[in-house]
DNA sequence: GCCAGGATTGTGACCGGTCACATATGGGCC
DNA sequence: GGCCCATATGTGACCGGTCACAATCCTGGC
């Protein structure tokens, strides 16, 4: 078909009608699977289907029936590993699911850019999921309209940004609280914490599990460390850490902090695990691979992911599976980095 | 307005046009700019837009006008470094275009798989982006169909997969070449090389800047190493070099790759750089802090997103500025990985 | 004062689907 | 045989815009 070689705009359901010698309603009943159509008529127009290589159209499906099947993931960041992952898990269930899969970089936390970018997911049609780790995220999912079918991915469940939306989490606060006692049980006095930054104004989740471990153990609380995300917040925090001869573990709010960390500690001649401990967030893949590689914990980025992408999905359609995402366990993964403090 | 807190459908222009006693056309004109409107007519309606809180419903548009304002990048992976930019590249130009990037992931490279993504793609409207740096990406380039607007993101300009198709490309040729020089210059007697899985069946841009560059300098070419994408390949890879004493230089496809070996060596007890130099591909931020620090070449990923997004803006509206993407050169990053051979 | 012609504005059809309702068709039952 | 109802199919309007064309207004030139 098509010999002629002439781009011929897709066939509508007209012309499978036309092609099958029925209307365009009983078309449509047969791509929608409705019941009462006679086998031998749907066969021929499946036949016509087929023979005119007809796909029904997304947009005009979205403009009759007003559902989208589209989600729009937005995001202050695409490179960072936890971003890229829960990403990569919404597209995931969203293409199993045959939905359409949008994204908005939030590129800065300032007022009018992230309404600006809220604005234009809503443009999109469908669903929003709004990765909620940083306070531009945050910004975006409060400021969503609230008629917008929304789910936020928070660090955190006790009261949520974004009132009563659905949320997903992992719960960064027992991963926190499990790495810390970790390094206290090799017998440390205390843990030292470099943050990222926080989602609100309030403590992290991160940094509340910390805290809790070191308490329950009564150890010395120090104040924790303002880092940003990458490396080069980590290498900045590292160095200050360094200099202080008392501080023998540290705790870092993501792999990559930790790397920085790492790096300082050793331009200062301090061993890693010998005289100072160290302990990430996370588990990014180049993690293992470090030396002396990365104690850290391991969250589940691609299930968040996926349990947003269901619970939106659960949200929207009426054949709703809106059972409350299972939280995966954080799970510690002990490696080089993390060892018994000097005597 | 909207006082009542009732979920009101959004405004239409045919709202809009009743709120300033015009047609719909009339609105149509004012949030077209067409020209021949009288200015106090154009004043009441854009009164009433503002009053009513009006946005133009953009799958309307799509349907009614054909052009949907959209761009899908087909990608095999969100998570590796170098596609998350090209991705954020991406999204950073059609934003200031006021398009929509939608993505799709090729999680496998197989047939089916690939052809069902690029229709999905295809349904969503608008043009393409694809990666087709790895075979995934290479087959999806060329199942698109002829019709659809398309530019492909590859490793090289020399008869690119995907016909004749716009491409644009980072000179990885050119990047392996100078790397390949640097080690020479430090006295290797050769550089042996990990290699990424290639995209093409042919040899890659990457491998044969490599080679050239031996060629060039009478040194012996090594068989290069098939590794993977990441750490795990490279590790593999590393093992094996380890144990050859011959090895003094080893190029890898990505950072990744030579973290892996970084690692093997390591574990192989061969020093790096005073017995192994190691150089990587792409500069990853954490490249910097690695300890020994990474040398590697650096790579504008997010450019050349934004200038596949210009290029395929410019195909697809007649405001076309097609200039041909100025391929940004590739710079040579010195660290702390390579160094002079043992003597 | 009349008319040509540009500036403004309006009307109807259409994009490709869905929805609500009307209209055949075919058995089963009294 | 007639009636009722479930099954099968068709018709018209609509979603919210655009496009092509028609209609009206206004102004200057003769």
């Amino acid at each position: 078909m098509n010999v002629t070689g002439h781009t011929r705009r897709p066939a509508s359901i007209r012309d499978v009608a036309t092609a099958a010698g029925v209307s365009y309603q009983t078309v449509s009943r047969v791509i929608n699977g409705h019941p009462s159509v006679k086998p031998s008529t749907r066969d021929r127009v499946l036949a016509a289907i087929d023979e005119l290589g007809f796909r029904r159209n997304a947009t005009a499906l979205a403009l009759a029936s007003g559902r989208s099947r589209a989600v729009t993931v937005l995001t202050a960041n695409t490179t960072h590993y936890g971003y890229a992952s829960i990403l990569q898990g919404v597209e995931e269930a969203a293409r199993a699911a045959s939905y359409a899969v949008g994204i908005g970089v939030l590129e800065s936390a300032e007022e009018a850019a992230v309404a600006a970018q809220v604005q234009r997911a809503a443009d999109a049609g469908g669903g929003l999921i709004v990765i909620a780790y940083d306070p531009a995220g945050v910004r975006a999912l409060t400021s969503v309209p609230a008629e917008l079918p929304v789910v936020g991915v928070v660090e955190t469940p006790a009261s949520p940004p974004g009132g009563d939306r659905p949320w997903v989490w992992t719960d960064d606060r027992e991963a926190a609280y499990q790495v810390t006692r970790h390094l206290l049980s090799l017998g440390h006095e205390t843990v030292h914490y470099v943050a990222i930054p926080s989602s609100t104004r309030r403590t992290s989740a991160r940094t509340s599990g910390w805290r809790q471990a070191l308490r329950e153990a009564g150890a010395p609380e120090p104040r924790p460390v303002q880092g940003s995300w990458g490396p080069a917040g980590g290498h900045t925090a590292g160095r200050k850490l360094a200099k202080d001869p008392a501080v023998t573990a540290v705790l870092c709010g993501n792999d990559d902090l930790a790397l920085g960390v790492l790096r300082a500690l050793h331009e200062a001649g301090r061993a890693v695990p010998d005289e100072v401990s160290v302990a990430g967030f996370d588990d990014a893949p180049h993690s293992a691979y470090l030396t002396p590689s990365l104690t850290t914990v391991r969250l589940d980025f691609t299930g968040l992911g996926r349990a947003a992408f269901a619970l939106l999905h659960g949200a929207v359609e009426e054949s709703a599976q809106v059972a409350p995402h299972p939280v995966s366990v954080p799970e510690l993964v002990v490696r080089e980095t993390s060892g018994r403090p000097p005597r």
